[in-house]
DNA sequence: TTGACATATCGGAATGTTCCGATACTATTG
DNA sequence: CAATAGTATCGGAACATTCCGATATGTCAA
């Protein structure tokens, strides 16, 4: 054969199939404006779901749900005080990765998507 | 102390909902394990969409459209040499992104999703 | 021009996600 | 005990995503 590919050669620090397949699992999960908010307030101190519904504009069982969703992922625990239930952040990497999303949209109005046409 | 209410009084630096959409949006363009590997691979050099749907062990047309949502939404710009179409990254915070996501899912077993029942 | 290769696009089936109203559960209050 | 407040769950409609085979486009070689 003749070497008609230039591969590189470049260090195959390749994450496995499988290993991004549980990384996909997680960045859905996080990819929900109501969740990201969630995650953002959370990283602040800990909220009831009713604070949180509040904060996202949301009825209160849907914000149950979407922290249902993120404690099955392990991004949320869970404390239960009275017949409030206080939501707070479990797995630490969330604020790091929280971190490079609000770099990139942090402010109010980062009006550059490029969901353009 | 019957302080039923404590809210933390923190700072509300929180994103507006409208651009946490608009991040959403870009989490669940990641949101795939193809797609992951696509932009690991990108972030060490330009590859044709023939190398990177053969690293992703699909068939080109799907690595095709995968690239065409990337490029959507701003991470991927091309170049056409020849026959060949040779995609990179274009958007420079997905480094850092990318970077997050391996120190949690890095290792080919690093075995602690979470998405335990 | 013809043939072969690399990439892109189309249409549709299967599957998954989001949202909502209704309802159930649990702990506190009267 | 009954009533209420805060959470959680269920069932289903509407919508979006993923994947695939078939086919189209553009480029090079003979």
């Amino acid at each position: 054969m003749v070497d008609t590919k230039r591969k590189p050669a470049r260090p195959p620090k390749l994450t496995s199939l499988e290993s991004l397949g549980q990384a996909a699992e997680c960045l859905k999960t996080l990819a929900h404006p109501h969740r990201l908010r969630i995650v953002q307030m959370l990283l602040g101190g800990r909220y009831t779901v009713g604070e949180l519904a509040e904060a996202c504009e949301i009825p209160s069982h849907m914000a149950s749900e979407h922290l249902r969703l993120m404690q099955r992922c392990g991004f949320l625990g869970v404390e239960k005080e009275g017949r409030c239930v206080y939501y707070a952040i479990a797995e630490p990497h969330l604020a790091s990765i929280m971190a490079c999303i609000e770099a990139r949209f942090g402010g109010p109005k980062s009006q550059r998507t490029g969901v353009s046409a």
